[in-house]
DNA sequence: GGCGATAATCTCGCTCAGCGAGATATTAGC
DNA sequence: GCTAATATCTCGCTGAGCGAGATTATCGCC
């Protein structure tokens, strides 16, 4: 691999082009959701644990302490100290499960739902505006890259 | 408004669906960068800088420790810090610049950007192989979806 | 051609996120 | 019941990232 940096632009392969423009958005994603933390008083691993029992509600799953440090990435003293932090400020409440008595139940409260509206909002707005510009069938393809990307990388190992 | 009487599930519209595919995908590609950061000493920041180094270099762009920071959304001294554990584990290199000697110019070493090739080339082959699944038509399509996406995102306002 | 203003990076001291180890509370199995 | 397994929390520690300020190099001005 040579270093192309200082004359004409090399001829990157198209579907390259591709997989560097979805690692683009990714990124860009990143930073939206730490510009979040940051303007609330919250670190990113926070943010990013909202969104993970947001998204297990809306799964349908229990959303317990344990399944949120699974998600994370963190070890269960680490997960204690982000409910910590979230319940401190209000945007999640600790309910014991009554089945189990030993677990933990999360439940976000609708303050917290409303700050990310007011946020992501416009931004998931600007991407159904794009969508809307496209017709069924392209949408459909959307759909399909999308998956089959999802596919790939929620397929490999999880240490 | 329609029925759909069915329990918890809620009838997601099928482009907010799509919204949370692809944010879906932008967290798995995040756990994987912290994986390759876990499994190879390093910070998720620290990967974060490599790629950032890389697409600089790609682009043409000079990759100064100014600009890292700046992109990374970190100041000076967390910058110094991040240049500091790279260079230690032999990733990177500072160089003074030539034309202004106040700047330092990073170079990525031959062996980091091999690391990176080898834990994340299979995930790239996968959106390939994905990718080759597609006619150009549809790759013009997923083109046009995330290079709209991607000025979605970019656009609004940094802080 | 030297001199303050400006810019790029680094140093120092501090706070707090996250880890490892172990404590505590609850349930399941025999 | 007693023991093993499970879920969460507590404590002490390391180190990532911040603010403030020092350091070094460049530029515009006279």
């Amino acid at each position: 691999m040579h270093d192309e940096a200082n004359h004409a632009a090399k001829p990157e392969p198209d579907n390259l082009r591709l997989v560097h423009l979805l690692r683009a958005v990714t990124v860009e994603f990143g930073l939206r959701q730490a510009d979040f933390a940051a303007r609330n008083g919250m670190h990113p691993t926070d943010v990013r644990a909202l969104i993970c029992l947001l998204d297990a509600a809306r799964a349908g799953e229990a959303a317990t302490a344990g399944l949120l440090g699974t998600r994370l990435g963190l070890n269960s003293a680490g997960t204690t100290a982000v409910i910590d932090r979230l319940e401190r400020l209000g945007h999640v409440a600790r309910v014991r499960d009554d089945h189990d008595r030993r677990r933990i139940l999360l439940r976000v409260e609708p303050a917290a739902i409303r700050l990310g509206r007011d946020f992501f909002g416009p931004l998931i707005d600007g991407v159904l505006q794009v969508l809307d510009s496209f017709d069924p069938a392209e949408r459909e393809i959307v759909r399909r890259f999308l998956t089959a990307t999802h596919t790939v990388f929620a397929m490999e190992p999880r240490p």
